[in-house]
RNA sequence: GGAGGGGUGGCUGAGUGGUCGAAAGCACCGGUCUUGAAAACCGACGAGUCGCGAGGCUCCCAGGGUUCGAAUCCCUGCCCCUCCGCCA
């Protein structure tokens, strides 16, 4: 959410550095509201005052032994005034919070401007793609000739969107989990946590993904509430300072934690439907920063280099993009995508995703910290980060470790955790 | 699942339907003292929001209700604790 403050003093500025964004703010429509809220809160505010003033009057009176009963005749409507200004408040303000919490927050100045995906920005390369003198297989195909990968059997067990693993391919998906976790934590600092998989609107509220994409979400009927299967482990962990005044020296808070993500894809038919690539679960290990507003934007750059790390220790090619102002999600001011190199595809795809989300985020979530020079509860900010999506990286370790004959080599950096295993 | 007890400021914890946004303690902050620190003492000290301002309004888990007036009474929900039962 907005700072209603600023977007109330200048809804036209606002507006403008929306349209980067694609979206288009209602100035209109806001303008109005804001006068109608304005106009009903006095009112309301002004009986209220004047309801609590009596009252104490009579309080007063019955006190010192007066007779109260010609005071009581003069609140006597007061109280439906009341009522009725507060309705229409209500009102108003519930119009006015609809336009707030689906508006995206500002992008940065130094995102690029741009429509789609096709817009990004590339910022740097690393690694060379192997140069391979036979048809390099995808994974879809690896995995059948190689076996361990069944995408047919996931969907006799459930339905399409699922993966099936099994063996030597299970393993290293599951050693892909705790070298990343044991990379983020032992060398870049970060704090393990484990977290629920169902959370709960309020949860979902404060991360952005509710009230607009409700439909991106696996629903859970529990009793005559509804828990939500989570689609990123940013919900929980970045949740955590939900309501919270954290004290300046617990500053930065840094989270990793594996999760199981869920998709509903709802918008997705049809897209990158062969294959792990897009999937109604996957794993991924996440990276969270919750930091003071000065030092956010340095450790966006931080926190884009730890999932690099991941990468370069794999020895996967890939570039960092920007994202142009088009392609940036809901609640980030700027996000750096990390795109590996498929061979198989013969293309650079989306493997990590970094972004800052200033005080977006900590604005719905209430998450603040007391500042030393002011003494006052301010707004965190919030960052967030895959660390790596842990079924992307299969495939690419899959496609980019694939030889002539079929086999897939193991990485080095993978040994440690495959128990003695060195090809698939 | 059954039976009880609770949810109050950053933390602990008082609170009779009426100057209660709330005692007290701790923490934090400022000051005195000190070469410096500690201790002691003094002072300040919840959050949000509206208003140009004076100042007002809201908030004692959440949502309803009773009342001129609710932290306090009633209802519902959520969460926590204790005991019993069941259980991976």
């Amino acid at each position: 959410m907005l700072d209603s403050k600023i977007v109330r003093e200048n809804p036209e500025a606002v507006a403008e550095q929306l349209v980067k964004k694609k979206y288009i703010f209602p100035v209109a429509r806001f303008n109005e509201l804001e006068a109608l809220r304005r106009e009903a809160q006095i009112l309301s505010e002004n009986l209220q005052n004047e309801r609590n003033t009596r009252s104490k009057q009579i309080g007063k009176a019955k006190a010192s032994g007066e007779d109260i009963q010609p005071l009581l005749a003069e609140v006597q409507n007061l109280g439906d005034q009341l009522d009725e200004a507060k309705r229409k408040l209500g009102e108003i303000a519930a119009d006015l919070d609809n336009i707030l919490l689906g508006v995206p927050n500002l992008p940065d100045a130094s995102v690029p401007v741009g429509d789609s995906e096709d817009d990004n920005v590339e910022v740097r390369r690393w690694g060379t793609p192997r140069e391979l003198d036979f048809g390099p297989l995808d994974h879809v195909a690896l995995g059948e000739s190689n076996g361990g990968l069944d995408f047919e059997t996931a969907a006799k067990i459930t339905g399409s969107r699922f993966a099936l693993m099994t063996g030597k391919m299970a393993r290293m998906h599951r050693a892909l989990i705790q070298f990343m976790l044991d990379v983020q934590t032992s060398e870049h600092g970060y704090t393990e946590a484990y977290v629920p998989y169902m959370v709960n609107e309020d949860s979902l509220k404060g991360t952005g993904q509710l009230p607009k994409f409700g439909e991106d979400l696996f629903k859970v009927p529990f009793g005559d509430r509804q828990f939500y299967l989570i689609p990123t482990a940013e919900v929980p962990v970045t949740n955590i300072v939900r309501d919270e005044i954290v004290d300046a020296a617990q500053l930065p808070i840094k989270y990793t934690a594996h999760t199981p993500c869920f998709r509903s894809e709802a918008g997705a038919s049809g897209k990158d439907t062969r294959g792990m690539i897009r999937q109604h679960q996957f794993e991924k290990v996440e990276m969270v920063q919750i930091v003071e507003p000065s030092t956010s934007w340095d450790t966006l750059e931080a926190m884009t280099q730890h999932a690099e790390a991941i990468l370069q220790k794999l020895n996967l090619p890939y570039r960092v993009v920007a994202l142009c102002g088009g392609d940036l999600g809901f609640g980030a001011a700027k996000t750096y995508d990390l795109e590996v190199w498929l061979p198989g595809q013969d293309k650079f795809r989306e493997i990590s995703s970094v972004s800052n989300m200033t005080d977006f985020q900590a604005r719905r979530l209430k998450a603040r910290w007391r500042n030393p020079e002011t003494g006052k509860p301010e707004l965190l900010h919030t960052l967030n980060g895959s660390g790596l999506a842990i079924g992307r990286t299969l495939v690419a370790v899959l496609e980019n470790y694939q030889t002539a004959d079929g086999r897939i080599i193991v990485p080095e950096a993978l040994l440690p955790y495959m128990g003695g295993v060195t090809e698939l």
